[in-house]
RNA sequence: GCCUCUGUAGCUCAGUUGGUAGAGCAGGGGACUGAAAAUCCCCGUGUCGGUGGUUCGAUUCCGCCCGGAGGCA
């Protein structure tokens, strides 16, 4: 324990205001940030990723930020790699590495020090299996997973190819069974000394407020123009062009649809992303809920990082 | 004023040749191990506008009333 480098871990859904609070604890503690979402490390997804502005930043080092072309390729195994040697690296200057994102699986896979197989993507066995989906159907790829994995199978949803897919492949590049592959991926103990504030409203209600008024503020400063960006790049984009606050829009280039109407489906998208978000943390474990936007949120914080580990 | 259409779940609507009703969306809950802002699963009782009547029984048929949309040589 006493080796365990300390750590820091503020996430939460959406608009509820990670990357101010962030940036104040980071100021005082002597900290650095480690950015956990998916689409800020991404570069031209700026005011519909929410990214902190240089202003909001107030000099404090961002981390894993706005450093990948929309057009690369990135996977939780890359961040979980890159955030380990970033944050090792924060730490060895003596100061405090603060994560800040809301990509549950990245936070939880860091966090927890989920080890992956050493392989490559691989396009074109990615793109066979999606061939023989099309034409053999979901209910028969999930009987294929069955007959290799039938503990993992059991778990998932035939509907869900995604998930059905992506075990075949592991399967037929590594020779793992997915099942086998989630035995050996966590370490007994959890890598870091680490302290997971989770920021939210408890009135729902109020959360859906905050993010549908960040999308009008995201309307005014660009967000349209980035999103006709995406839009002229959707084919190379892949991950970009499914972020929400882009997709949206698509319509509205395609064929003309009313702008309004884009809008409020952005607010749509954000809201439901915001629940999944919050399923997503509170199924975690070792984590604590701080109600945001109070006048001691920052203070919660700070209180949890002294009681850390006993959590 | 007259005529036609219409009033069913928070919203948009379906439906019951009379036996008290169901989809999508919203909302709620959940899953998540290399696409994760993605992907997927589960959850539907509501004075069927009101009121009289016909009927064993009406949300369904009839009358009247109220609300909405359209039409009027």
């Amino acid at each position: 324990m006493a080796d365990k480098v300390k750590l820091l871990v503020i996430t939460g859904p959406t608009a509820t205001g990670k990357t101010s609070l962030s940036v104040g604890l980071a100021l005082r503690l002597g900290g650095e940030i480690v950015c956990a979402d998916s689409m800020q490390i991404y570069k031209h997804l700026t005011v519909g990723t929410a990214k902190a502005t240089p202003d909001e930043m107030r000099g404090v080092p961002h981390h894993l930020m706005d450093f990948l072309e929309p057009t690369e390729r990135f996977s939780v195994a890359d961040y979980v790699a890159m955030a380990s040697k970033c944050i090792a690296d924060i730490a060895s200057r003596g100061r405090l590495p603060i994560v800040v994102g809301g990509t549950g699986l990245y936070i939880d896979s860091l966090v927890r020090g989920m080890r992956f197989e050493n392989h490559d993507h691989d396009p074109a066995l990615r793109a066979r299996l999606s061939r023989e989906l099309a034409e053999e159907g979901s209910a028969a790829m999930h009987a294929r997973l069955a007959a290799v994995d039938p503990a993992y199978a059991a778990t998932v949803h035939p509907n869900n190819t995604v998930r059905v897919l992506r075990a075949l492949e592991l399967y037929e590049q590594t020779g793992l069974t997915m099942t086998e592959q989630r035995a050996r991926s966590l370490p007994a103990q959890r890598p870091y000394d680490d302290a997971v504030a989770v920021l939210n409203f408890s009135d729902r209600a109020a959360l859906y407020r905050r993010i549908d008024a960040r999308v009008d503020v995201m309307m005014g400063a660009g967000l349209l123009d980035e999103a006709k960006l995406v839009y002229d790049h959707r084919d190379e984009y892949r991950t970009a062009a499914q972020a929400i606050g882009y997709k949206e829009f698509f319509p509205y280039f395609e064929s003309g649809a009313p702008l309004a109407t884009c809008v409020e489906k952005l607010k749509q998208a954000s809201r439901n992303y915001a629940k999944r978000q919050l399923t997503w943390f509170a199924g975690m474990d070792g984590v604590r809920f701080v109600e945001a936007g109070a006048p001691d949120t920052a203070e919660s914080v700070l209180r949890l990082l002294e009681e850390r580990g006993k959590a």
